[in-house]
DNA sequence: AGGATTTGCCTAAAGGCTTTAGGTGATTTC
DNA sequence: GAAATCACCTAAAGCCTTTAGGCAAATCCT
């Protein structure tokens, strides 16, 4: 019998493409040895169960999203560096809705901790490095970038914003164009919020979670 | 033998309570008939399948959340009724995680245009004529809104936030200012956008999605 | 080269979830 | 109270996961 050559690594990136195929949720060890012409057993000697399986999905999609990210960062800085950055999510997302479904996988803290998922992190704390706040603003504005991306970009996916004019592409310059704004003109926190709310960020570690 | 008195009613409110415990994705027929000692067979009466039973604790959970967020809208205004109906959705999904996550399964077309989903988006609409938008930026804008509160609420549940100062309240209340500021100020097409893309929406149907 | 070891894929089997078909007794209806 | 309906059950088939144990191909050693 000829041998078909599996491995974790080839496994995970047929798994992409089931993903993008068939929805993230579809992807099952038996249709992956379907798809090598193999017996499912088979694919246990290279992948410890189901959720290991769907974890290396979930790892590979996030470093693609991250290459694309710190080539699309590359000498940009300001409105274009975040133009640049939250197009990447979202045409990441359309050519490969599976993928970015996988990327939403929740990992286990040690493997998240491991994975390309600080990398964007940091990446985004890098593209605010234009906008001069100061922490714990950055960290605010990481959290909320990261919001607005996501969110954006999974409701458009899930075809919220179907059906509905005007066009989404419309909505998503208008949106960046108005997190440009609020980002330049960041304001202050509202009187009466604890102004020492929260630990003492001056001395943050820069790898931490966003 | 007794009957247990089932009904799709029942069934999908139990299932809402299983999906908190357990995770939405963990909700089968099968757990389900456990908790109500009965066979699995005899769900099957009353649901039609398994992803029978997802919508309808899907619909539920929209449900539920409508209703809250009607509560919370009632006699509010301005800020107030942005954070009030923020706060709706982030207190739903830290009480609720797995009605929550319900909310986000992909309905078809046809039941979600019939489900609470519906009114979302009328509410969200309804905040907006506090800032005074017009057709198309109040579209822009429930966009937005819509992106901002399921994103960072879907980060924040699944932890992306954790183990990172400052605490999330406090980005949160950020956040929620930074939405009213950029409302109150909501800026102009950037010059160059195509005035008319999209079709004229000065008359458009109020009740169409966001 | 040729034997030993490792590696890659296979068969077999058990357990779980889904879904359909058909039965039986409890409940409702007239 | 008999008929019809309803609520739950048993049985069974199909698909997915996962483990155990086997055989042959590839690799490693002398």
């Amino acid at each position: 019998m000829a041998r078909a050559g599996l491995n974790a690594e080839r496994l995970a990136r047929a798994g992409a493409e089931l993903a993008d195929e068939v929805g993230f949720d579809q992807v099952t060890v038996s249709a992956l040895a379907k798809r090598f012409d193999v017996k499912v057993a088979s694919l246990y000697s290279h992948v410890r169960n189901s959720r290991d399986l769907r974890t290396r999905i979930a790892l590979l999609s996030l470093e693609e999203m991250a290459d694309r990210a710190a080539d699309a960062l590359a000498g940009r800085s300001g409105k274009d560096a975040l133009i640049a950055l939250a197009n990447v999510y979202r045409d990441y997302a359309r050519e490969h809705p599976g993928r970015y479904a996988a990327a939403q996988f929740r990992l286990d803290p040690e493997t998240a901790a491991n994975s390309a998922g600080v990398q964007h992190a940091r990446m985004t704390r890098a593209l605010l490095r234009g906008y001069q706040l100061s922490e714990p603003d950055e960290t605010h504005a990481v959290r909320l970038l990261g919001s607005v991306f996501h969110g954006y970009v999974s409701l458009e996916l899930g075809g919220s914003f179907s059906h509905s004019a005007p066009g989404t592409d419309e909505t998503w310059t208008r949106v960046l164009d108005s997190l440009d704004a609020m980002l330049r003109s960041w304001p202050a926190p509202a009187p009466g919020a604890d102004p020492d709310s929260g630990a003492d960020d001056r001395t943050a570690d820069p790898d931490r979670p966003n």
